[in-house]
DNA sequence: ACTAATTATTAGAATGATTCTAATTTAGCT
DNA sequence: AGCTAAATTAGAATCATTCTAATAATTAGT
């Protein structure tokens, strides 16, 4: 069933980066970029790796997560104080976020103009535009 | 010339949130909320108290932050992950986070009408919309 | 005021996420 | 194969924050 035909060619995409394909690097990349968008934490991606006999070290997966942010393939989410997760979606959206369970979602629907709403200073070059909703409770699964 | 007559009532604002007027909630109530809106972390406050001869503990600091938080009075911002900023303008507002200075400002004009843009999913029962605009330099001080 | 009961403050230890360090391993080249 | 630069690693270090359990201050009742 996960034999699928839609190849991501994981050595091409680390190496665009101007990364060298190692071990890890695509290991890290085919966990993150192989079934959609997903919004996880360095823990969370390294007990994963664990848990498919994929040994890495917690220091690289870190590495690894600041890399492909500095080169645009994942987009760095600060919710909590205390820690950062990384969205492999990267275009303008905006977040919710499930106070209770903890979970980060994306906002459904197109929600870029809002961004031409907004009244900057003249003269500000913006380098990224957060948009956090936080939710009390709900059913995160509707 | 600080004998100024606007007075607000430190210990009046204290008790109406449903905490005891110490000491040390008032020192720190009136470095927050004398001089205009402010964004401070926990470790400026502290730190800031000490230079003023204030002594109070880290901890006592935290505490207060948190339970003005809860009452209201404050409101908590998250910038990076790592450290929270604690804004004493608790409306409806916007920050503009300059990342060379590390320093925080509110998006000035009425921002407000924003929030009606959002396209939520139904049943998403709000408890706070937290929107960052992160600037790359630019001049502060204009 | 005096006392008791409750609530605050405190120093320092503990925690948890992240970053650093210095040593080892691997990738890419010739 | 052998060389060099880059990557990985385990574990130590760091930093903001929270916890702990002991001491001190505040309040309410008398």
């Amino acid at each position: 069933m996960h034999h699928s035909a839609n190849a991501i060619d994981f050595a091409e995409l680390v190496r665009t980066a101007g990364l060298r394909p190692t071990r890890q690097r695509l290991s890290l990349a085919r966990q993150l970029f192989m079934n959609g968008d997903r919004h996880v934490t360095a823990e969370q991606l390294h007990s994963e790796s664990l848990d498919q006999d994929f040994s890495v070290s917690l220091a690289t997966v870190y590495n690894t997560l600041h890399q492909f942010t500095t080169v645009g393939l994942l987009r760095e989410l600060v919710v909590d104080a205390g820690r950062s997760y990384f969205d492999t979606n990267t275009s303008a959206h905006h977040h919710l976020y499930f106070e209770e369970s903890g979970e980060l979602r994306d906002v459904p629907g197109d929600n870029e103009a809002i961004e031409n709403f907004l009244m900057l200073p003249k003269g500000t070059e913006v380098s990224r535009i957060d948009i956090i909703i936080r939710v009390k409770n709900s059913d995160p699964t509707a």
